[in-house]
DNA sequence: CCTGTCATGGCATTGAAAAACCAAGAGAAA
DNA sequence: TTTCTCTTGGTTTTTCAATGCCATGACAGG
């Protein structure tokens, strides 16, 4: 058990976030919220073993500021998703080729995934998304248009979706 | 969960041991062993929110070493043995009423726990006693005379009888 | 539009059932 | 005696099927 974990609680742009990782990637990511409290709250159960580290997350919040700002289109960070299943991790594997600017639908990803009835499936793959933004499950909407569900609640959801320079129903279909 | 657990190691005439237990009472003990890395072995699992506390423990160590030189024939000590099948209560229970010198067969403690038949579930409660020494079920032997096992090694087990003073095989049968 | 209803797939949790474990005892055969 | 086999009961672990959950989609009826 030589994997150290590594957290940090950080203040962006848009709130506070937190951050935890292993030395391979990126594990967790939290939304940001109004204060340092909630973010510890939703990290809680997975800081059991890690240590503070404010600089091994330097890169990641400046990355993070500057596509809150608009100027940067995409995140090369290294993520560590091991232990999640499989269909999970085809799920937010074709999630990550939306294009910036861009979404998708729920049933889309499904076909993409391999099954396209699993759109469910999906929806539930997207709600347990470790790395939000990181991957951009905030592109993935429904069939109708709507944006349906967000963990960090819609007006997150949609406030990305502006940031990436989407008008609220524009591509809606992506295909 | 307000219920503060206390342990100790501390060296008897025989070896290093160990204790743990609540305020309500002892709830493991740990066979006399070389060295005290080995107790600690044994006691890991169970010592996740104890505290050391040597004065818990002074007068149970003072007791066994009383005992270890043949100068003290009962422990009065309260045990908290809350959380415990029914099953090995019982036994454990019929298993105190033994007294000093005799010995028992697993039978005859499966008739008086009350089903006859139960002699390999005996064994077992036997195996699973958290208090050796202080419930006596080194005091249980095959109904043939023979010692059969013991969790602390079958010559601590004739040790303890030759303490009490009962000689290779005699009143094997008790009844 | 909006509201409801139904079908759908993968994961997480639950609970019942089965099997494994054990410090035994009785009997048979050597 | 020793060794073998078979039987026995309670606990513990493992397995497996059944449910419930969810950030959906398609359709029907207002």
């Amino acid at each position: 058990m030589s994997n150290t974990l590594y957290f940090d609680l950080f203040n962006t742009t848009l709130g506070w976030m937190g951050a935890l990782g292993s030395e391979q990637g990126l594990r967790k990511l939290v939304f940001p919220k109004t204060s340092p409290e909630e973010v510890v709250k939703d990290l809680k159960a997975n800081l059991v073993g890690a240590i503070a580290s404010t600089e091994k997350f330097v890169d990641l919040r400046e990355r993070l500021d500057l596509y809150f700002s608009g100027s940067l289109q995409k995140f090369e960070d290294p993520i560590d998703l091991s232990g999640a299943p499989a269909f999970f991790l085809n799920a937010w594997e074709a999630c990550k080729s939306i294009p910036v600017g861009e979404v998708r639908s729920y049933k889309w990803l499904a076909e993409k995934t391999g099954n396209g009835k699993a759109v469910r499936a999906v929806g539930l793959a997207m709600s347990r998304n470790p790395v939000p933004i990181i991957i951009p499950c905030h592109r993935v909407i429904g069939s109708n248009g709507r944006l349906h569900g967000y963990g960090g609640g819609l007006t997150m959801k949609q406030r990305l979706l502006e940031i990436e320079g989407v008008t609220p129903i524009q591509s809606h279909l992506g295909l």
